[in-house]
DNA sequence: CCCGATATTGGATACGTTTTCATGCATCTC
DNA sequence: GAGATGCATGAAAACGTATCCAATATCGGG
């Protein structure tokens, strides 16, 4: 019932050793043949397992990777929370994980924990400014962003997709189908993406068709209704995630909008249900659960020789929720 | 740069106290309302935070909340980390997160690591059966399953949903609309599931339509097509989770099989896209965040008395993927 | 005015590990 | 063969905190 936890003393005690032994022994220290064998016989035999506790304080580091992002529920984050874990799980990290719900706030104070935790590596998909980083920086938490870049803070690595060429492959497509009136539906934490959308788009870019939703799945289903409600015109929305895609399609619906006939759309986050849809959604895929191992790689590799950050590839992938415009103006 | 992290000391130091003072103040012990301003003032000056490791080696347990889940992945276990995240923050305890893959192995391997860490909670939907759970109840950590039951260990308080109830009105409906073959396409860890479903069923059940597939995407579309292959005459189809309602719509489609006229699906959990679906799914909504929530709960409380467990209600949300038989068999 | 009870306080200890340092021993070099 | 070199080893010192315990200050009652 009250059995202590054994300890490397017991271990010590029963190879007839000292605990430094024991301690080089198990962490790869240099020792003779016979001794390192007698150790180890002795430990797999009382079951040890070394304690953490006790060798985060040591080195006062917790080891462990944190892990903040904004909504758990959502399948690209999950992608990445996957990605992260396969790599840390191979490095024998735990991970703890924070969900900010993109509130600053809520960051800040989940930043907070991690480092009372030790945390000494942390990957985030940013929410505030970069103001709520230099907590980490200054306590030399090894700091890592994932899929979004933070304002005003290029002291920190990186792994996104490439949105540049994402929004420009997107853009090219529809304006090649002979859309000029395209929106995009935003969320948050993509002010890079916008500006590419802008400059892709050029003498074209319509400021009323850009609208950025907050997190929430009501939030984007207010925008993309408002949006469609308010600019019948527009022939093509780009949608910046897959909770704003399927708001678009359900609010096309809502407003007896047909996918692609009076409306063509492209998602950015291939999900599966994007295969399900009806029609199939065209959308760009984004390498989530890599971006998510590439970072944990990043963060565990430490801070020798910073890279600037790493760019993953999209991919346009063509279903059927596009139509031409323009030739075959939709007669009827 | 190597600035030394501001510890319990420097802020005894600073007020002019005793450490055993200051660490009374910060948890809440009995001090004198000066010394306990003063020591608090000094310590929002120096910006104390008080170590983790310190106190979770000094205490030994490091009081953050360990949660296994099959696959981060899949919305579903998402929705239940989300529950169990939310709970934890309003305590304030951190949560480390692996991802068991369903793999009985890796699910040992993580208990490990969770066990190293001094992990003295853990919130798990169990993969192996009962035999790995040793190691954690023999270490006094408080275990709570959440949405599986492990088979043999009912010493475990488990929070689920109403499965029972949740199968018994799927089939009822089934049934009601006519329905004589029904299929069930399980996956793993389900075995509580599929007694139900045979028992719900009585005499009309059918072995060979009871099939069950590992977890992964491939085997659950391989399973489905199976089904449905060998046994064209099945008129309905019953998945047990939103990754198998995913495959039998996908099978169904590659083998022209349309919902609901030649078969009728319904859905374990209700998933965004179970709306956008065509024709909508048809599912038995589980409230699978509140599960998280409240096996936080039950783990946070702590052993103090050990309730059964917790049982949730389903309900059948009935949207357009189920059809009557047998009035109108289906002419032509 | 003194004694016992109570509240507050600080010194010391322990938690389990890693790492430094000094020691002993064997081997090597000239 | 003597000194130098290398290696294996164990004692001890942290790491930052919570808690036990004794000591001191405060208070009330007789």
């Amino acid at each position: 019932m009250n059995m202590r936890r054994t300890t490397i003393k017991d271990v010590a005690g029963a190879a007839g050793v000292g605990v430094a032994t024991v301690s080089r022994v198990l962490s790869g220290g240099s020792a003779s043949p016979e001794t390192r064998e007698r150790v180890l016989t002795v430990a797999a035999q009382l079951d040890y397992r070394p304690s953490a506790l006790g060798r985060n304080l040591r080195q006062r580091r917790s080891g462990g990777i944190g892990l903040l992002l904004p909504d758990i529920t959502d399948t690209f984050y999950g992608r990445v929370a996957d990605g992260v874990l396969a790599c840390a799980r191979s490095a024998g990290e735990p991970v703890i994980v924070g969900a900010t719900g993109d509130d600053p706030e809520r960051e800040a104070e989940l930043i907070g924990m991690l480092l009372e935790q030790g945390v000494d590596r942390v990957i985030a998909i940013p929410s505030g400014d970069g103001d709520s980083w230099a907590p980490t920086l200054r306590a030399g938490v090894i700091t890592v962003f994932a899929h979004r870049l933070s304002a005003g803070r290029d002291d920190i690595p990186a792994v996104v997709a490439d949105d540049r060429a994402g929004v420009g492959t997107a853009v090219d497509y529809l304006t090649g189908l002979g859309h000029r009136r395209i929106a995009y539906l935003g969320g948050p934490g993509q002010a890079q993406r916008l500006s590419v959308f802008r400059q892709a788009l050029g003498p074209l870019v319509d400021e009323e068709l850009i609208v950025v939703a907050r997190g929430s799945r009501d939030s984007a289903y207010a925008a993309a209704a408002g949006l469609f409600q308010h600019r019948p015109d527009l022939t093509a929305v780009l949608a910046g995630g897959n909770l704003l895609g399927e708001a678009a399609v359900l609010a096309a619906r809502e407003l007896d909008l047909r996918i692609p006939r009076d409306l063509s759309l492209i998602m950015f986050d291939d999900v599966p249900w994007a295969e399900l849809c009806s029609p199939p959604l065209t959308v760009i895929a984004q390498p989530a659960r890599d971006i998510g191992y590439r970072a944990a790689e990043l963060v565990l590799r430490g801070g020798a020789r910073r890279p600037r950050g790493v760019l993953l590839p999209t991919e346009l992938i063509v279903r059927g929720s596009c139509a031409a415009r323009g030739t075959s103006r939709s007669p009827r």
